[in-house]
DNA sequence: GAAGTTGATTGACCAAGATCAAGCCCTTGG
DNA sequence: CCAAGGGCTTGATCTTGGTCAATCAACTTC
């Protein structure tokens, strides 16, 4: 039912990582495939909390809707995170909506069967506490970046963690569009336009999807800098 | 050497709740208290990850400092309320500092404990992930109220969730200093006061550290309201 | 009880970002 | 080839909250 390769990223997410071969099987044999077309709707805040997911290919964002209608973006997840661990096993409700950002292919595993595999194995614990436990470092990152940060600063900090190299100069491409990216950050898209043109004075270039960055050393200095 | 109502606030804690009592009298024989006094920090971000904890008494935030040296508070917990279950587990580094607001008492426990309990009973695991599973919560709906709503707003959802009523009038009494209120809205002492002066045009009025409010149920649709 | 300390408030000013509006470029479909 | 629409950018203006500074009240401390 799964292809080779993905089977490969399941077993390099973070949340399957440390899980041993044998019970991995047991998991994956018992769990389902399912394919989401870009802007459909995985599950929406509320509804109760059934399945854990693994993205095995494209990418979701995990959103709320505010009394008023809008949309905030919580977090964008792509190939080999996982999300809902924690809320399948609290059993409750998820807090958020999900919704693909592309076509994308999630592998979807039940509630009742991770209780189970729980039961008989505690290092499948260890690891959805672990993988959990990412989660909440990066919304903590995420709110340290909200308080202390500016857009611009925010932005870079976002080029930062796409990047492929530690520093000197790079070119990267944007992973979505630059109206999720907005949200992403917590601003509007034309803050993040004005952003860009911000960064310009620190070596970024844009053109379309795509990014140069002369620097990323230098990206790094400007997120630094509090003044 | 916990008191009877020290025992029993572990016992209503969230993570302990459904702990069954004989594996929480193992638990917590292999544990140890702990006192703290006011402004003392029990760890720094980055010291290496060796005990959960839970708080008998008193009160604790959970603090970033970044580059600049700038303190971001990430949240403030009390009786009652437990952290750093998952990054026990995970084995790291603390993600964050931890200092205590009030001379407090804790209940702390050694990861090695926890991890082998957790072998021998998965439904500690389960209590684990719940509980982290709240802080996820908890602080996905920070970062959504930091992104949609104004400091006033956020002042209102801050006392709302103080109330001790649904709707309807109500007094209550500031849990810490409005410094700390301030840094835990995300907003400068400054600003808080003036969040203060606009929330008396929705009923609400502050003496010291006592508020009282004409009705909750008007602050709700003031958080409502993005006009 | 005078002086200094800390916490809270207020005012004047400034900067970052939101909003509203217009316009451009690129894609898509006739 | 042209029209239409979406994604993105830019400009003008306004709102929010930050900064700096003055003031005041409540408490220590000497």
């Amino acid at each position: 039912m799964l292809s080779q390769s993905e089977l490969n990223t399941a077993k390099r997410s973070v949340l399957f990582r440390n899980v041993p071969d044998q019970m991995l099987q047991n998991l994956l044999s018992d769990s389902h495939k399912r394919k989401v077309a870009r802007g459909a709707t995985l599950f929406v805040q509320g509804d109760p909390a059934t399945h854990m997911f693994v993205i095995l290919e494209g990418c979701v964002k995990l959103i709320r809707i505010t009394p008023g209608g809008e949309e905030i973006v919580v977090a964008v997840y792509s190939e080999g995170d996982s999300f809902g661990e924690a809320v399948a096993l609290k059993g409750g409700q998820y807090p958020v909506t999900v919704e693909a950002v592309q076509d994308s292919v999630l592998l979807q595993v039940e509630t009742r069967v991770v209780f189970d595999t729980l039961r008989s194995d505690p290092d499948l614990a260890v690891a959805m506490l672990s993988s959990t436990f990412s989660h909440l470092h990066e919304l903590v990152m995420e709110i340290e970046n909200l308080k202390a940060l500016s857009g611009a600063q925010r932005l870079a900090t976002f080029l930062i963690s796409l990047a492929p190299v530690e520093d000197g100069p790079c070119s990267l491409v944007l992973p979505y569009d630059k109206v999720l990216i907005a949200k992403r950050l917590g601003m509007k898209p034309e803050s993040l336009s004005r952003s860009f043109a911000n960064l310009r004075k620190q070596g970024v270039s844009v053109k379309r999807q795509s990014v140069d960055v002369d620097d990323i050393t230098q990206l790094k200095e400007f997120v630094s800098d509090d003044a």
